[in-house]
DNA sequence: AAAACGGGGAG
DNA sequence: CTCCCAGTTTT
């Protein structure tokens, strides 16, 4: 083998071991195996690309009624395949289908062209990995017949992804190019020419039911004395997540400002954006922006000291904040875009998480007639 | 709240 | 090559 790692199994021995766990515990009745067709096989894998197989069914179903064919499916307006789609998402796929669909019956007679993995992956929508399904799947209904070998047809889905890290115990994201081109050989290797479409459903089912992402249970796994994972004690640790990558920092400086009922004042967000229509403490980038604010606005105010900051993390930033307790008298003027928040009866209003989680810290100590915790 | 999922596409 | 995306589920 051209990569690094060293099988865990003989070939032969871990399909025996593979179909054998699968004739016992594995999927055997699903809408897509009986009656079985590279149609419905395609169609079922596209679905389940983005969902789970309970979730699937009747939404495979629902299509297989609309659309028994591909050429129904071809024929169909986009609209009524987008229509059976609500609700599973990912609905580029579902135009990739339908697409494909056309393609096949425009250049391929009408048939899926599964004589080869490239032709399949010349269709939108169709991979590496999903290509392989489908030709795994619709190949051997009868299984000695096709020159197929099993290399042709292997998967790699994040199920056979999952089982293969861990039994090899292969570190790094398998989104890198180079830990995907070894599992790729090791899924090749481990794919066998007879009771092909049986193997590519039970790598499948291993992953799914077995060798999960969380709680794997390795105790009954008919591979927990040959896995490396399993070996070195934490089978969790596979398969590695991806990098993600670091974060910009903001700052921000929020004011609680209490009047001396212990009330804490609360400003609304506007509606759109960042805690769109949120309530939350007022924020200023410098103190001397919340110098100006409170010379502005407030009557006797009394900074105390700032609390320990603290980050809150978004997808796309890391915010880190700074709490400044300030005690006032009461606010010039009358002000509509805030209220004062008493901790004590607080009303219904939606938070910004880390504003909850400030509010919800100095709950206990309300009583005192000067809140704020000194330091 | 964050990660996972499989393929496509931009840079 | 790397990065990003689409939507929903799971942890």
């Amino acid at each position: 083998m051209a990569d690094m790692f060293t099988p865990c199994l003989a070939a032969e021995e871990f399909q025996r071991r593979l179909l054998t766990w699968f004739d016992q515990y594995g999927r055997h009745d699903l809408p897509w195996q009986s009656p079985r067709s590279a149609y419905r096989v395609w169609v079922s894998e596209i679905m389940l690309q983005q969902t789970q197989v309970a979730t699937v069914i009747p939404y495979f179903k629902r299509f297989m009624t609309r659309f028994p064919t591909l050429e129904a499916l071809a024929n169909a307006p986009q609209d009524d395949v987008l229509h059976l789609w609500t609700g599973l998402g990912y609905y580029a796929r579902a135009r990739n289908l339908h697409k494909a669909a056309q393609v096949a019956l425009a250049s391929h007679g009408g048939e899926l062209p599964t004589d080869s993995v490239e032709a399949l992956m010349a269709l939108p929508g169709i991979g590496r990995s999903t290509a392989g399904a489908i030709i795994a799947q619709s190949s051997d209904k009868h299984s000695s017949d096709k020159q197929r070998s099993g290399q042709q047809a292997a998967i790699l889905d994040g199920n056979v992804k999952r089982s293969l890290t861990r039994l090899h115990a292969i570190a790094g994201w398998p989104g890198k190019p180079a830990v995907e081109r070894s599992l790729w050989t090791l899924a090749e290797y481990f794919t066998p020419n007879t009771r092909l479409a049986d193997y590519t459903q039970a790598i499948m089912d291993f992953g799914a039911t077995l060798c999960k992402r969380s709680k794997p249970d390795c105790l009954i796994c008919p591979f927990n004395d040959v896995c490396c994972a399993y070996a070195q004690g934490e089978p969790q640790r596979f398969p590695e997540s991806k990098p993600k990558k670091a974060l910009p920092t903001r700052e921000t400086i929020m004011l609680m400002l209490r009047d001396r009922q212990g009330r804490v004042w609360l400003e609304q967000r506007p509606p759109c954006g960042l805690w769109g229509g949120l309530w939350s403490l007022p924020q200023f980038e410098q103190h001397s922006e919340l110098n100006d604010w409170l010379a502005d606005h407030v009557t006797s105010p009394e900074r105390h000291a700032p609390l320990p900051s603290f980050t809150h993390t978004f997808s796309h930033f890391r915010l880190l904040i700074t709490p400044q307790p300030v005690s006032c008298d009461r606010l010039n003027g009358v002000r509509e875009d805030g209220v004062w928040y008493d901790v004590d009866e607080p009303p219904t209003l939606g938070l910004a998480a880390p504003v909850k989680s400030l509010l919800s810290q100095l709950a206990p100590f309300s009583l005192d007639p000067t809140p704020g915790p000194s330091r």
